[in-house]
DNA sequence: TTTT
DNA sequence: TTTT
């Protein structure tokens, strides 16, 4: 289909430390396990509620895995910017599985960090990797995030599915 | 957690006609099979590729169940937006399955029809149901989408998950 | 128009306080300066660039002047999501103006604060107010921002444009 | 300020065909006049009303200026991301002017045709350029959107701000 | 005017 | 598993 767009927008803070991985063919992904939550009253109690949910995110483009890998810890509060995909395998049975992923690859993927002091560099001018030039100012295209792993690396992954 | 979002914002055909549920306790949910698709030319290869990704797409709102009921058929093109969510159930051999939706309920739920011409209403000044009101002149917030169905009465449509 | 979407999302840091007038109607509204900023290499003298974008952003739901009057401080730093609205008038020299402005009013409006600590309240379970409920859960559309001035009201605010 | 998101998101029709001017570097930029409306029904009188709203959209990205210019014209509906930017400038009496407008380039900049037949090409396989390729397949970001004008190019355009 |  |  032409004129289609699949985009997600996730604020919300590590569960853990992100995981590498390395293929055969040189490149690198990272996951990430990131919860959002969500409050609300109860209508009929009235009382409190609240609900988290956990995303599986995998970083493939280069340069936002190499920001993965140098500044999120758990714990650490990012904004980022994918696109949803599902796998689908068999389980032992025989059944359908299915696993639905935000990945971060190619273009109008972003990492932005959200906390105030990583502790880590002197300035964190890395945040926003995939969200700045612009060229509204003698922008510059050539450093940003690049897609990085490749189609027969990704597929033996497969079985590590259920997040 | 505070301070988190959850969105996801898709452009893209049904797959089928939406499927209507009715809840015991009164309320109804719509989901629809929305695919979005992607082309690149591969790099190796340098041949046109194309992946097409399908999403399970659950609406909750009640105006937005209106909408989806009355205007949307296999092959519409829509605009929407929602959130992510990821029910986990067991198979019969006890295998840990996950199923993401995209949920369209409560605030921040947008339904926006993208077709020319839908044969139905007049004009489709329903559309944006969503998205509509906004506050900049005299705007009014009481018709807009609300949560509809609850929790219990989610839980018996588990078995259908593998869309 | 039929079938149209206006969404901003902003993430960044006030530049000063809030700022709150109360119309005449009974209503609110809070302004806000909010600075986004984007640093790359330049791609011929690859030395470092940084620019800066101020924005000048219009609450006008209910709920969110409360959140924003309650909880936002200069320096704070939120993500927030609103519609883009470009009013006009003309100067002394009767050339017509424009300001354009993000608004947050009516639907799909939010405001996420993402500072760790802010002093305030013992938890900050209002942040986030407007993306919340969700239907997923029993949720409850009955307490979320609602538009809240009038235009009539508006309008005597042309004056203070140029911010 | 590191940590920062500067985005809209923009569905709607053309006001009129596509506005190409060439930099004296060789770069290129595009303009749209951008339609974008929304329609309510009026708290107090019960009457339908209805908002138009006109974004000014500038394309400095190398491959969205092409698609722009191929396959845009008045009356096309599209979905476009891109970023807000604010130019001052002074009119003859010495005022402080501000023009808003849309800018699409660097990274994260999409634009997506969502018109049925465009009677141009066999197939609009150029769609969604930006917002493409994707890792997760072999993708491949080199023959993405590219920024293209520089800067004191784009100063001598400052004229014809009000659109 | 913020932030790093 | 995070966060408040």
């Amino acid at each position: 289909m032409s004129g289609s767009v699949n985009k997600v927008i996730l604020v919300g803070n590590l569960g853990r430390d992100p995981e590498s991985r390395t293929f055969q063919t040189g490149g690198k992904m990272v996951t990430l396990s990131l919860a959002t939550s969500e409050r609300w009253k109860d209508r009929t109690s009235g009382e409190q509620r609240e609900r988290t949910e956990w995303h599986r995110v995998v970083i493939m483009s280069e340069g936002l895995v190499t920001v993965a890998e140098r500044y999120l810890r758990k714990g650490s509060k990012v904004y980022l910017e994918g696109q949803l995909r599902t796998r689908k395998w068999q389980d032992q049975a025989g059944q359908d599985c299915y696993a639905t992923e935000v990945v971060l690859g190619g273009f109008n993927a972003s990492l932005v960090l959200l906390d105030k002091a990583q502790g880590g560099p002197g300035r964190n001018d890395y945040s926003g990797y995939g969200d700045t030039p612009g060229a509204g100012g003698g922008g510059d295209a050539g450093s940003g995030p690049e897609a990085a792993a490749d189609a027969g690396a990704r597929d033996d992954l497969d079985d590590d599915v259920p997040f």
